[in-house]
RNA sequence: ACAAGGUGACUCACA
């Protein structure tokens, strides 16, 4: 059984979640273990409803089934299940808790984090890494360093997560100073360095850092592709772009961005086309970029036939009509935007009142809802 | 020989 347990993680873990499950159903038995891959799978890749049968679906569950559903909560945002879950299990551990740690930090409960993390009876090396991390990305240094200093043990993520802490504080002397001090480095250390370095603007250095790392990876590559992208230059994403042994959907958004900012419509269709996967933003970029480059029909078209639309389209289609004046569309699209928020009521207030139309303006102005 | 928790990349729309 283990035998073939080794197997569906593989192929669970490499993507093939399909396979995967030929495999389960296949097997001549199953253990707990086979249960907990393939639900751990289904959550890792959004598949919820799936993850959910599987725990149902187990007749005797473990302690690690359990954290496993109350991970895939976590993971895909569903809070009030996983605190339901967590309150109604028979025992807990240290994973267990933890992973109810981060379902609070996902969901932005900052306080019931902290609080959650008070109540941890035993804490280890992950869980008060996991509370450093949330404290890293909210951009409370001091908080992150307190348990920083706090930790009886420290491994290479609970200094990476430090990193992000002085990064997200814009204290890059102290992050490279980290950096150097630190036991070890891995892809995460050094990728998380440069790419505070590129949004702090010191590009050589992050290039030198880039050189000097063992290994680049997919992520590595992406972030230099990403910082060329946004400084508009052209020559070197391309050239980042084009030597990735392997690209995914984060590298080629990036890549249309480079493309669509520079007005370069050509390469940017050609290369939307040829995409094998878009996203939401895929779709954005390249609708706002048609709407933008005097291409109003076709991105009116585009609009209509996406295959999804959220606020951004609807702001980005307000604001293409705003821009030719045509007031009867503007009005007809703010009419009929499933939501509005900050940005669609000052498109319409700037809209107005650069056109003189004060009255509509004030009008406009005294129809916004009040958290506006 | 097998399973669960923590750290890095795109996030586009108004001003």
């Amino acid at each position: 059984v283990a035998a073939w347990n080794s197997m569906l993680a593989a192929y669970a873990t490499n993507g093939h979640l399909d396979i995967a499950l030929r495999v389960f159903y296949s097997m001549p038995q199953r253990t707990a273990v086979s249960w907990t891959i393939l639900l751990s799978a289904c959550a890792h890749t959004g598949n919820l409803k799936d993850a959910k049968i599987f725990f149902d679906g187990m007749p005797d569950k473990n302690l690690i089934i359990w954290t496993t559903m109350i991970a895939a909560y976590s993971q895909n945002g569903h809070l009030g299940d996983a605190t339901a879950l967590f309150d109604s299990m028979p025992v807990r551990n240290i994973l267990s808790w933890t992973s109810m740690l981060t379902a609070y930090a996902q969901a932005g409960q900052l306080d019931s984090a902290r609080k959650m993390f008070q109540d941890i009876p035993h804490h280890d090396v992950v869980s008060c890494t996991a509370m450093l991390g949330i404290y890293a990305q909210t951009g409370r240094l001091e908080k992150a360093k307190g348990i920083f200093d706090s930790m009886p043990e420290r491994d290479i993520v609970t200094y990476n997560a430090m990193l992000t802490a002085y990064g997200q504080a814009g204290d890059v002397a102290m992050a490279t100073h980290t950096f150097r001090t630190m036991p070890q480095h891995d892809l995460v250390s050094w990728s998380t360095v440069i790419s505070l370095l590129t949004q702090t603007g010191d590009l050589e250095h992050a290039k030198r850092m880039y050189e000097m790392m063992p290994l680049q990876d997919l992520i590595s590559q992406t972030i230099l592709l990403s910082c060329y992208s946004q400084h508009g230059n052209l020559k070197d994403a391309k050239k980042v772009f084009d030597q990735m042994p392997a690209q995914n959907l984060v590298s080629w958004n990036n890549m249309l961005s480079a493309y669509t900012q520079r007005g370069y419509m050509r390469d940017a269709k050609s290369l939307f086309d040829w995409m094998p996967q878009k996203n939401l933003l895929s779709w954005n970029i390249m609708l706002n970029s048609k709407l933008q480059n005097s291409r109003l029909e076709e991105g009116v078209s585009m609009f209509l036939t996406m295959p999804e639309r959220d606020l951004v389209s609807w702001n980005s289609l307000l604001t293409a009509f705003t821009q030719t004046g045509d007031f009867q569309m503007v009005k007809k699209t703010f009419a009929e935007m499933p939501d509005k928020n900050l940005i669609s009521w000052t498109t319409m207030l700037s809209a107005l009142s650069r056109n003189n139309l004060l009255h509509d303006a004030k009008a406009m102005f005294d129809r916004m809802p009040e958290q506006n």
